[in-house]
DNA sequence: CGAGTGATTGACCGCGCGGTCAAGGCGCCC
DNA sequence: GGGCGCCTTGACCGCGCGGTCAATCACTCG
């Protein structure tokens, strides 16, 4: 799907991906025309076109990848814990500091909510989210630490949170 | 400030907001354009700007309109009742049965808040909502109902809410 | 050196946006 | 009827957007 790319090419993408993040968190999604991206890396247009289709593919790979990070640090939190309850209570703690940590991210989300288009893309994140929250969930209702209840339901409740 | 209005001048306006809220929270702000809102009114684009100054000043109206709606409804729902920690748990079932009942009006706000010329009105509506909380809490505090805190500090946490 | 290819430039395109305005309808009062 | 003022129309404007592309650069390798 994606263009072969040397070392250099690499480093302009992430370049060109941490920019349009930080624009977009700060002025938003439609106020940050691909002009002021590649203006303010001082480079020509045709830049961004060789490394991204579209801005609207930028911005959902952008959340794809906040995404992918949030959850490694779930899991790194999470660790070999044995006990359900504390998985659960660990994962939500290293949501918080990460959502702390990139509140870039967290803006991005948030845009992502109100335009249908992108919330299809955070609807999957948070259906991955309620599958992990829902095997611990029923873990914990295998050993008796949580009451027997939909796991579906309090996964929601978890992911809400 | 606005123009004077007939009647029939109030009605269509009120017409159109209540279909550029409608559009908004369905599509978002920047994919809803004034020509959208006057095609599904059936009527021509100069109807819009006889009534409105600007996309944006509507905007804002709506996201004054529904911020007073609300406090209308808190303060209707808190009535007489004396006891100030009560009064913020009324207050905060207020909000809540609110907004579930004006989801288009969440979706105004949510987006509101992703873009700085918005997010200013946000932020003032907020500030009004802390400053009634923190008088319930030192109502509270006063009567011994709540421990001796910064009222601020903890306003902002029940609005956070 | 020259060939090949990844990377870059920026002028250019078509489109749809927010906003304007001259013109005219409609209803009401004298 | 005639005049007045609220309201409506829709063609029109300028602009800036997302996106394209022919030309060119620059690095590597034989």
């Amino acid at each position: 799907m994606s263009r072969k790319l040397t070392q250099r090419g690499r480093e302009r993408r992430l370049q060109i991906m941490r920019e349009a993040a930080r624009l977009f968190s700060e002025r938003g999604y439609h106020l940050t025309s691909v002009a002021d991206i590649v203006a303010s890396l001082h480079v020509g247009k045709g830049v961004f076109y060789w490394y991204f289709p579209s801005k609207e593919e930028l911005f959902v790979e952008l959340l794809r990848g906040a995404h992918q990070d949030l959850r490694r640090r779930q899991q790194a939190a999470i660790g070999d814990e044995p006990d359900p309850v504390r998985r659960i209570e660990l994962g939500i703690r290293a949501s918080m500091s990460w959502f702390h940590e990139h509140r870039s991210s967290f803006n991005l989300v948030q845009f992502a909510a109100t335009e249908e288009r992108f919330a299809i893309v955070v609807r999957h994140n948070r259906e991955v989210a309620i599958a992990d929250a829902v095997r611990h969930i029923k873990d914990g209702i295998v050993e008796g630490r949580i009451a027997d209840a939909d796991p579906e339901v309090l996964a929601e409740a978890v992911v809400g949170v």
